[in-house]
DNA sequence: GTCTATACTGAGATAGAC
DNA sequence: GTCTATCTCAGTATAGAC
């Protein structure tokens, strides 16, 4: 059956959500699903294939999102220079749009960051993306020196993935209500700001 | 002996930097110690306690010097209002202290955050640390938003435990070498302005 | 092609002898 | 304090039914 794929997908996907990739074991997706152990290895072939399909399916949306709004930013500005704020804008509105779908889905992107899955799964599924928004901060910002603006980058990244983390990990800021539009808006200041900083060497 | 107990911290304590705290076995620190499996069940209680005091070991002295740079940035402002930069300062250069005389360390405390052992883990031994310096950057920055200034604090934290992940995960920045000194002095430019920066609402 | 049953290896944890 | 033996559960692999 088709279906028994989708189950597993479906299932995986709440479960992971819920639990942390680590914590769910694949005997508990079977029995919640209903099929059997094998069938995850012979429709996905591992544990880490079966998280790597489930990325494809959540990310590549948001990411293809991602590029028309860049690419529609560029063409509205006309020639003009985009702002930082313009291309944060591309990058970040997307997972507010996935996000008032699916509850579950921002919650589950931050947990894989979280829980150091990034280089293996992660890194290629959003490689393309951010090589793009790279170059197109990097043409904004001709003056920053290259280290400072790769490590600018990298300090972004972490930002980013600590930020899409659900609300578990995050309950010492007591406070942190808000709706993820909120957050998105926050974390747009505060990064355009560190990117527009003075840079040294 | 108490020997015992110190040949397996010192054994994980190399493993753990190496490899990963997931990655590394039990059974490949006694191998390397040369002690009983056992034995890390009868001195620490369990694989994730005995990172427990691994990591009081190596974030008591880092999170001490904190605090002491914190208090005599303070007095030598003598009244004056800190700059952000000299809380920062206070905050990141233990950490280059410390990586000058152990190579792994670094590495060590970073893995622990991409791995997601944070909330069990870290959040215990860094949260005094972390409540004072919020304090002390709360009296800097009156002007911003309760929710503002707690989002941003959110975004440093995942920007600082991005940034300590040693090399391995950071190939993506072909580029990025300089030293530790160096990426701290970055950052600190990068979190400073993120703060300064005019919050809404 | 799809799925089930079952076995294999290695992990962390524990009880009890010494 | 230390060690042997054993337990449970994880991910994985395979043989074979339909």
């Amino acid at each position: 059956m088709i279906d028994t794929k989708q189950k597993i997908l479906d299932t995986a996907e709440r479960l992971f959500a819920q639990q942390g990739y680590a914590a769910t074991s694949m005997r508990q997706i079977i029995s919640e699903a209903g099929v059997n152990l094998a069938a995850i290895h012979y429709h996905f072939g591992s544990k880490e294939e079966l998280l790597d399909g489930l990325v494809q399916r959540k990310a590549g949306p948001v990411n293809a999102e991602r590029l028309a709004l860049l690419e529609a930013a560029v063409k509205a500005a006309n020639g003009r220079s985009l702002q930082v704020e313009e291309i944060f804008e591309a990058l970040l509105r997307p997972m507010v749009t996935v996000a008032s779908q699916n509850d579950q889905f921002v919650q589950f992107m931050g947990r894989l960051f979280s829980e150091g899955l990034m280089p293996h799964v992660i890194r290629k599924h959003f490689h393309e993306v951010m090589k793009k928004f790279m170059g197109a901060l990097r043409e904004v910002l001709p003056e920053l020196p290259e280290q400072e603006f790769l490590w600018r980058v990298h300090f972004m990244m972490g930002a980013l993935a600590h930020t899409m983390c659900g609300a578990p990990e995050s309950l010492q800021l007591l406070g942190v209500s808000a709706g993820f539009q909120d957050r998105i808006d926050r974390l747009k200041r505060f990064l355009s700001a560190g990117f527009r900083a003075e840079g040294k060497q």
